[in-house]
DNA sequence: GCGGTTGCTGAAAGCGGTTACGTCTATCCT
DNA sequence: AGGATAGACGTAACCGCTTTCAGCAACCGC
């Protein structure tokens, strides 16, 4: 009972072998005699021996961890991603360290910086600010990181995400195909790849259609509730319009906010169309139409890949575009 | 160039110094020259230095890194935890993992003994359900943890929480102010004291202001959209109310989905009020009223306990409570 | 009977830091 | 002048594990 944690060095000594004996029994690595086996296991649940992974990883050089760094995990769609990293992570021993930015670039260096002095195996990036060159570096020294979900501009970085285009044309079709032509965008944040290939999809759907292109029908947004509900009254005021397509889910809440308060109703008066599939789309008031993104799936390719780029493995393929999909639910109608 | 990175080693040679010098300059213990103090910072930015923190931990027993252990960081009120956590830990130079146990006790149980291999410093806890006696087994092996939110049964376990006696009165007086007597409630998850607090409080506010009892007017939920979308079907059944207080604002959400899918109207003939004050709560339609409950003091407030109690200082004090406080939106008026 | 495997194990050298202890000046006091 | 003290630094042990290398049986084929 000395009160501190046993070591290896107390295990071999009470199966009366050696500590590498006793690594090798523990690690599955070298051939050892079933009775030396049997003595080992035996001395660890007496002691109730774990052993130290920081000794480990000091020698191993890996530390079964790795990390998400991203703005703000109160983003839903940010949050959704952790499952799928999780399930990988933990298949593999690993675990997982969450930096939230805020959008601070000088933040997500910090952090970057600081994981790299803890020796993660890999980070995790998604809607980090910072510069692509400043990630690049962080590549360069050797720390495995890929983007999911929204690009950076930066070939040395392995991308998994959803193909937005194909998305957004799917939301904008699904209203083309009820009858309206009068659609509008509430877009996302501006400068963004994401929010430009959402645009495209939308643009291209509509010029499929011949349905003629009118600017006063899009208006910029954040990606947020407020930046959608400012987008959306905006929109109502500067155009007519019988339906909109809003860059996500979040942004599609300030939408139907900012219709109701203008004593229009969803669907009747205007249709609504949504991206990511936020669980919560399905108990919103309608419950949303919206482009599902396979968040798990991204995650979990993602997080493979980097376990694989980790573990030295170079992975042939930097683009990784998964497939989304329209789910129909009550905010969409035919126009009046 | 020689691929891997510098060690202290490689500082110490460049300086013309000992390791223990580099150490004690960089780590500021002891006393150092100011000439052989600048030689050393002169060689770190040449070499471009970082000190491996896992060296580090093995010798001084601190990894600088916590846990936050909860069942689904998908869940709104968790992801607000985690920027109080963040902001406290990231000022002591600690990272958080994220450990998410989807309600799993094995999983809890895993994450826990892998939690301790991995030497962190503590760990935050929020909705477990594993028994309490577990948890305070590793209490005992001396890994600190606290309790957010959620309350477990163990006097070894500290607890920072909203009062939710009190923020239940103040929904419920809120609805007795306007007029409501027919108030219903859907609660949370059985068996939870969290459930059992806010039932109580309801009760409270409703003998205090001497309004019958009513049993058909309570059902039970579990915290979840789902869970408040069906209770409150069940009660629109088998009673009739004019306002509904729910035990947070996600089964607040599922509650106006009933409501509207009954063809009633949010707040016309049934006002709603949740707990919590979700970001998502002032875009909702309409907007939902709601207790506040601080989240980012709460994770403040208990992140900072923890890392007191990993320094080694005992908290005096058990249980921390804080005041919620009342958020009038528009999902709640006077009964018609 | 002998060189060559094969199976199992131990000694010891790290991994990259921290820190107790000792040493050596320079300064200070009486 | 002599001893005490403080300042600045080096030596080396150590944190708890992994892994190379070598050793020693027992076995094989010939």
């Amino acid at each position: 009972m000395s009160g501190s944690r046993p070591t290896i060095y107390d295990v071999a000594r009470l199966a009366g072998v050696s500590t590498a004996t006793v690594s090798r029994a523990l690690n599955g690595s070298g051939q050892i005699a079933p009775a030396t086996s049997a003595a080992i296991d035996a001395a660890v649940s007496q002691l109730g021996y774990q052993p130290n992974t920081i000794a480990r990883s000091l020698v191993t050089k890996s530390t079964q961890t790795i990390a998400l760094l991203l703005p703000d995990i109160a983003n839903p769609f940010y949050a959704a991603l952790v499952s799928g990293i999780q399930e990988r992570a933990l298949a593999s021993g690993s675990t997982m360290l969450l930096c939230t930015t805020e959008g601070v670039p000088e933040r997500e260096e910090q952090y970057l910086s600081l994981l790299r002095a803890k020796q993660v195996d890999g980070v995790l990036v998604d809607g980090l600010v910072l510069p692509p060159e400043r990630i690049a570096d962080f590549v360069r020294e050797g720390l495995p990181i890929v983007c999911l979900d929204r690009d950076i501009d930066s070939t040395s970085v392995p991308l998994v995400q959803v193909d937005n285009r194909v998305g957004a044309q799917l939301a904008t079709q699904h209203l083309l195909s009820l009858g309206h032509t009068r659609i509008g965008h509430v877009a996302g944040a501006p400068g963004l790849r994401i929010s430009d290939e959402r645009i495209g999809g939308y643009r291209d759907a509509l010029a499929a259609a011949a349905v003629e292109r009118d600017p006063t029908l899009v208006a910029v947004g954040s990606f947020t509730e407020e930046g959608g509900y400012e987008a959306m009254r905006a929109l109502l005021a500067a155009s007519t319009l019988t339906a909109v397509f809003a860059a996500n889910d979040l942004s599609a809440l300030g939408v139907m906010h900012a219709i109701a308060e203008s004593g229009r109703r969803v669907p009747d008066d205007v249709s609504v169309v949504g991206f990511d599939d936020l669980r919560l789309a399905a108990h919103t008031t309608p419950p949303l139409t919206t482009v599902h993104q396979p968040a798990f799936e991204i995650a979990q390719r993602a997080t493979q890949l980097l376990l694989d780029l980790a573990r030295g493995c170079d992975v042939p393929q930097r683009l990784h575009l998964l497939e989304p999909e329209l789910v129909v639910r009550s905010s969409t109608a035919p126009p009046a």
